[in-house]
DNA sequence: ATGAAAGCGCTAACAC
DNA sequence: GTGTTAGCGCTTTCAT
């Protein structure tokens, strides 16, 4: 009682002919391969992705490995990867991991192993070497976003040089007492985003031979904003300028010092990184990272080798372009000193 | 050369001891079971779900269904199914549809027929009866949320009764001039969501002899700021009060009247539905939904038909309990007139 | 151009 | 308790 079989039967062929039709390959007379179409779609029939993915070893699925969904940056990602399988007629199946749980380990040795998904997109996840092997010792492609991975396609920002370029953006506009809005440095994110970005900061404030002052807090809106009270408070000591790891931050930050009737951009430059759907509301300047764009070109990266079996060329680093956005958060800077 | 084979093999016993040991079913003496969990987790080997599924006809996959990524209720619920998911052992295929699309189709006819599921969480999405007996016939159990649905369980809110209550909260403070911020009515978001919140308003305004008067505007936080804008700028028409359909909005309502040097709340209340990360940070009177806790639930139910097998007591639709939350956003309201 | 037959890797009767 | 056997539904040589 295959279903396929059913379909055959009822247009008077064989299993074999049906398949054929079915799947466009082979040869199959026109006027055969319309009768069969025709009764299996009158019959609702849909071919068993299990049955097909046993027989050619083609699942046809792409696992996505990703540590936040409630972040912008993050979510949008996942719609532009979403959106670009669908279109390839790919599913994706959905794991949600924390860097650094045994989660983690579970999932590398069992989920994406059971000849599931035909390839992985990693993101956010610094893949050990032993993962690495692991996995492409399978044949499955994988693309990693967030960080550099030895071995394999990767397409990752120039974190550190993103925010140098803020902060000498904000130097340029004669700011001295600037602070950094770090995300938790013991938090470690992979790839260490948080360390990287207080980095550029720090290369760039030495180079202009300014300390460089930074505070640690939750990388969210509210964490941006509960600092931001917390250090704005004292109008002495406070920064005139702050350049915060990520749009969350500076959004939250923007929120607490107009509620201590700070202006912004007028007594306070806020600077951020993401381009956050909320960031032209509150005119911050940020750096685009186009998270959309990004998940498409893994999806790309992924089909080169999954359907053109191209990997060769491609498999190195690609340190995605970006995009300063300036807007009025730092447009009129007050020189201080 | 199948894998199961080869261990069987190593391990000095036949296919179907060491699936029997593999999997748990059936007998096998302790030692044999053992010495091939040994050997197979020495192998590294994994069984392939496809071959298991075409054998048992189970996928040990749900298929998710929803409209948006980017915004936080969805989000969060997705957290929420996802991570109940990995609990009971199933992967989670993602769908993300527009309702009223020609995609929407194609999913309901191709992509989830494809015996790849085992069942279906549709969120938001307002399944026709032909879509529900198409999948009820396969047998997969489907839970919907975010509205009710003939013949399946669906988790959903009174959505005129929140925002009706919300009104309430609202005409109890004193306010009298009260307007809704409701989301796009032509945009129709399956169930009509904006259409009930704006009832559910009403209701209230008409039950204290008031009149109801209300705007739209993308459900989105620049939605909300920039009608607050256009709404709030003539001091002399400006309501004392907004009913906002979502936190979103009002959160974009809120940032805007600052902007305006209107005080929140003391010249203006906002309240919002949602509880939204943000609302904490700007004092916002709400609904919790609890997103969360309703994507745990929703696993649940497809947990009990799927592994206990009991349909019949919980098939009838579910209005989830929701909290208000007062914040002081509404808390010190001034009386007008 | 079409059909017959083998088999993808696993599980579940059924025998022993 | 363990091995043997027969498929799950499809694809794909290989004949015809």
């Amino acid at each position: 009682v295959s279903a396929i079989g059913d379909v055959a039967r009822a247009a008077g062929v064989s299993k074999s002919t049906a398949s054929r039709a079915l799947s466009g390959r082979g040869y199959v007379s026109a006027s055969t391969r319309d009768r069969v179409v025709e009764v299996a779609s009158a019959m609702g029939f849909v071919a068993s992705t299990n049955a097909a993915s046993l027989k050619s070893g083609q699942t046809r699925n792409v696992g996505v490995v990703i540590p936040f969904l409630n972040r912008w940056f993050f979510a949008e990602l996942l719609e532009g990867i979403e959106s670009a399988l669908i279109a390839a007629g790919y599913d994706l199946t959905l794991y949600q991991v924390s860097p650094d749980s045994e989660q983690r380990r579970m999932l590398f040795e069992y989920f994406l192993v059971r000849k599931r998904v035909d390839a992985i997109v990693a993101i956010g996840i610094a893949l050990t070497p032993h993962e690495v092997e692991r996995l492409t010792a399978l044949g499955k492609p994988i693309v990693g976003i967030g960080g550099e991975i030895a071995g394999i396609a990767t397409l990752s920002i120039d974190d550190v040089g993103v925010s140098r370029t803020m902060t000498e953006h904000v130097l340029a506009l004669g700011h001295t007492r600037i602070m950094h809005f770090a995300g938790d440095l013991t938090e470690r994110m992979d790839f260490g985003v948080h360390a990287q970005r207080l980095r550029g900061f720090r290369d760039a404030m030495r180079a202009a031979d300014l300390a460089a002052s930074h505070r640690e807090t939750a990388f969210t809106t509210p964490g941006g904003y509960a600092l931001a009270h917390a250090v704005l408070a004292d109008a002495t000591t406070r920064p005139s300028a702050i350049v915060a790891g990520c749009d969350e931050v500076a959004i939250g930050a923007i929120v607490a010092a107009r509620e201590l009737g700070i202006r912004v951009p007028e007594d306070l430059s806020v600077t951020g990184v993401d381009d956050h759907d909320l960031a032209e509301m509150f005119g911050l300047t940020t750096v685009r990272q186009s998270p959309h764009r990004q998940g498409k070109l893994a999806v790309e990266l992924i089909m080169d080798e999954l359907v053109r079996s191209e990997p060769a060329g491609r498999r190195s680093p690609l340190a995605f372009p970006v995009e300063v956005v300036v807007r009025s958060s730092t447009a009129a800077a007050s020189v201080s000193v």
